[in-house]
DNA sequence: CCAAAAGTGTTCCGTCTACACCCATGG
DNA sequence: CCATGGGTGTAGACGGAACACTTTTGG
């Protein structure tokens, strides 16, 4: 016990960077910050870690407090220490990021916590370190997308292949070939055609797909 | 300021994962851990953050005490927080990971700590959950030196084609056929070939090679 | 009837992979 | 003189990129 009563103790908290799909663009979740320090800035929404809570817990009840959901994508972005990061006191935070599909997020709650979708090539500058932990969170999320299945946790269960098109390059910053793009996608199985048909948001309507994470986990490669 | 005291505060500490090369093969810097809880036991090295310190000051603090060295690579792996990770009290840590030329590092210090030099595939059971923190740093190691410049942090400035080689595929645990590897190589002008020839690792003599830092930012391309 | 989005194949080019032999030298 | 590691080129396969027109239907 003496071995660690010689050394201090800090405040350590997390930090949830939310991101959604809407309108063909890749959107940030955040908030005016209700308390001191910082009151009023933009910032992301964060929570202090319990004494008996682990990290992505903690990580996870803030997120649930947001939005009502539970089981979303959540991954550990890293830990930002900077001695003055927090104006106020010594705090170390650890990032998370999530991703999450927008049509199941109760607007009623998002309104209630004061929080607005923004695009993130409009990302206003944002309280202590947050800017940076958000660039840190999207590219991440650039490196990660071309090997992993993310994209599906930002779009409805059934989804059209332009949607998901959309979705790469809202994240990519870069258009891609319609042709070539449908042309990978079909070459996987776990992306399923369905018999349903969109036709919200074309006149001619297009066919919906689903994710098959079943087959995914069999089939194990993956490259956009 | 009471908006931080309702809040409990923990013990931050930095382990540093130190790679090194040595003998064709990727390998780890651990030591007996000499303080309760866990003494005796195979530990990474680490430190408490102290509460005027950055993080990554902190880790460079750490292996400066270790290894007499500054200015090596560094990159933060991420932040393990379980709540009984650590047997006596709850302590969060932040592990860094570490690339270092072996023949650069004065031996007497690493005996002075009694430290040890294993291979990475023969790691024994590590204190705590340091084994899962050096999964995941060379997870992140195997992903970043395909396209980062890194392997030169484990090599001494004159090297020869075929250790970089070697350290290629320590790392990626995988053959690389030598002519197709040398034919990528010579197309980067960064790795430039000395006058220089070792005659110490074979009969024939091999020539020494050179990473210029000043051409990789230039050229800023990188694709193993 | 027309604007708007869905859907569909082929060709070309560059990149990656597989593969085997001669060279120089220390012991 | 031979064992050991150093050094070199080519051909074929494969994957990624470029590219344009027809279909459907709501308004």
């Amino acid at each position: 016990m003496n071995y660690y009563s010689e050394h201090s103790k800090v405040w350590v908290s997390v930090d949830c960077i939310v991101f959604g799909f809407e309108g063909d663009k890749l959107k940030l979740l955040i908030g005016r910050r209700q308390m001191d320090p910082g009151r009023g800035e933009w910032s992301l929404y964060g929570g202090f870690v319990r004494a008996d809570e682990n990290l992505e817990d903690a990580a996870n009840r803030v997120l649930y407090s947001l939005t009502g959901m539970k089981k979303t994508y959540m991954k550990q972005v890293g830990a930002f220490g900077a001695i003055d990061r927090d104006p106020g006191e010594r705090v170390i935070s650890i990032a998370y990021c999530a991703l999450i599909n927008v049509t199941d997020y109760d607007d009623l709650l998002r309104k209630q916590h004061g929080l607005e979708w923004v695009n993130i090539d409009e990302l206003p500058k944002l309280y202590s370190d947050h800017n940076e932990m958000v660039h840190k969170a999207i590219s991440l999320l650039r490196r990660r997308i071309k090997t992993e299945p993310l994209s599906f946790n930002l779009l409805p269960n059934l989804f059209t292949l332009t949607q998901l098109q959309h979705v790469y390059e809202a994240i990519l910053g870069d258009e891609i070939d319609k042709r070539n793009f449908r042309k990978r996608i079909k070459a996987y199985d776990f992306i399923e055609k369905t018999e349903l048909i969109d036709k919200d948001h074309s006149k001619r309507g297009a066919a919906l797909y689903r994710f098959n994470k079943k087959h995914y986990n069999e089939e194990s490669s993956f490259k956009l």
